[in-house]
DNA sequence: CTGAAAGCGCTTACAG
DNA sequence: CTGAAAGCGCTTACAG
């Protein structure tokens, strides 16, 4: 008869301890827990109360060896900030819990060396999936995911030719920014924006571009405050009219915007409309006034490169490609108008 | 002879594979792999140099299940935001992915329920240890983790009595920046934080006291920027002495306090000097000036912890008790002075 | 020095 | 309806 018996931390309830507490075979056990098999009703009922009562819980590794699924992905990201990655994670773990799917996260910075023993490690560890994660749509991870034994996905960074990719759809965000200024009256709409070597900022500014027509100039500049400010010091000192709109590359800029504005005398919103994107809660509703702005829905991107990663694994037919998600308009104060159109 | 034959998303490489390869029995492949067992060193050589060639790498599943050791730890955190946790982990993760440790992340927001099926997930997954960790030192994450199966360690978060905890020295900090202040030559130095319902605040105001006496007021309110311009509103309008340095419950309040100042004419560093805490870069950085902070070192912190369920799970014997980890300053420019002492 | 055998905890044909 | 046997991929006494 076998027990707890290996003195110190008490060794686990095998499924051995559950047949012998219910009098069955192992096999029986098994099949009764599993509803596999042929197994008497009264016989099943028994062996998952006795499971319950002894609190038998199968060791999910034996299971992993025979069924070659570990109920395990990795996520790797060079997003060391966070900022990115943390909804993207949390959309990621929330979909797949319910699956009873782990998740294993691998901040690799952007070194190679380092993110090679990440997926390694996680290979070895037989993850059913890998996720990569980052801060840019046009940026690659620093090592190479293109011919791992087990499915990858994509999810906010740039992936392989022919692999499944999950991105935010940059210029549907910026026409709901541009549209919700038009639809408030805004008429003189500037875009002061990031650095243009990134992909989303082209992106956002096209779309800026084709509403706004072609003789509207877009600043480009760094994401920080210190940009936003800058940027209002350069229009406003410009002859002309004055912008009543401002629609920002990032959240950062925004806040620079407004409070640039507010030290000209310049008010928001009743005299110019200010729009920022990320809906980085931080930065958005600590500026005075609060920021609308542009959230590009990074959980329920995670969500979905979670729910895809499961599906390649479990080998249900995925179609390649990019795929884009809508972003979401966040209303706050900064644009006036209460209430979304 | 077996070979990569199932079809489709090709079988991995088995010691069965790398024993038929090297001409040897599995036995004698495990035994050269792992340098263990009497091994023709000729032979052990070879079994290496066909391992590499073929890429073989054990599955870490079947050594789990014999050596009752997964490589593996859980990470939970009730800290969506992700503010503490981040650097706590990418600490626990540094430290540990030299030992072949893999980190489970879990974020369980204040669902007992899903912290529970987590812990469970964990669990069964035979995780070697599992770190617990938060945003508030005075607050126990909503599940229970003081009977499991495998040793656990708090950080940044409430332990249970006679476990093994990581917290910042917050006390110690606070005298840091006072010290900082006094040293500038700063007299009249006010303090304005966060709620007199968290520990940390309690913390570092009584250290606050001991070194600018009982006389001076402790302005106690929310952990946002408005509220940091409202206290130094507060002051302002009094009669008497103004402050010549505000010491900051954290970097919110700081820029708060920063821009108000501003605001008001006062001069920051030339009139007033400003300490925040927590060196939250978005924040400190972006503020005008950029703030000197206390950093409490999460990182340093988190590698501790990941260090210490590591010696707890290989058995190694470690004092249970409440570890302070010393904070440090980081000195910009919101005190003048650019130089540390 | 090398290999056959047993076993980690579980599942799944296959007999009875 | 139930159980003995084989096996997932590996390691480790134990023989030879």
């Amino acid at each position: 008869m076998r027990l707890n018996d290996t003195g110190g931390r008490q060794s686990r309830i095998t499924i051995h301890d559950l047949a012998a507490a219910a009098g069955v075979s192992i096999s029986t056990a098994s099949k009764a827990l599993n509803d596999a098999g042929r197994v008497g009703e009264e016989t099943r009922e028994r062996v998952k109360r006795i499971a319950l009562e002894i609190g038998f819980r199968p060791n999910a590794l034996a299971r992993g060896l025979l069924s070659k699924r570990s109920f395990t992905i990795g996520l790797l990201t060079n997003d060391t900030y966070g900022r990115f990655t943390l909804p993207v994670m949390a959309g990621i773990s929330e979909a797949l819990v319910d699956h009873g799917v782990s998740v294993f996260l691998c901040a690799i910075e952007d070194d190679p060396t380092l993110g090679q023993i990440h997926v390694d490690a996680m290979l070895d560890k037989q993850v059913d999936g890998i996720i990569a994660s980052g801060k840019r749509l046009d940026r690659r991870l620093p090592v190479d995911l293109s011919s791992l034994p087990v499915p990858v996905v994509y999810a906010f960074t740039e992936g392989t030719p022919g692999s499944v990719s999950f991105r935010s759809d940059d210029a549907q965000g910026a026409r709901l920014a541009m549209e919700w200024l038009i639809a408030l009256g805004r008429s003189r709409i500037a875009h002061i924006t990031g650095p243009e070597s990134f992909f989303s900022v082209c992106e956002r500014a096209s779309a800026y571009r084709e509403i706004a027509g072609d003789s509207e100039p877009v600043l480009y500049g760094a994401w920080a405050e210190a940009w936003g400010h800058e940027a209002v010091g350069r229009i406003w000192s410009r002859a002309g009219e004055k912008p009543d709109g401002i629609f920002c590359g990032n959240d950062q800029i925004a806040r620079g915007v407004v409070d640039a504005l507010r030290e000209r005398g310049v008010k928001v919103p009743e005299d110019v409309s200010v729009v920022g994107f990320d809906n980085w809660e931080i930065v958005a509703a600590q500026t005075r006034p609060p920021l609308t702005t542009v959230d590009m829905e990074l959980k329920e991107l995670g969500r979905q490169a979670g729910l895809t990663v499961l599906a390649l694994a479990e080998g249900r037919p995925v179609e390649p490609g990019v795929r884009k998600l809508p972003c979401r308009l966040v209303v706050r104060q900064s644009c006036g108008g209460a209430c979304k159109v």
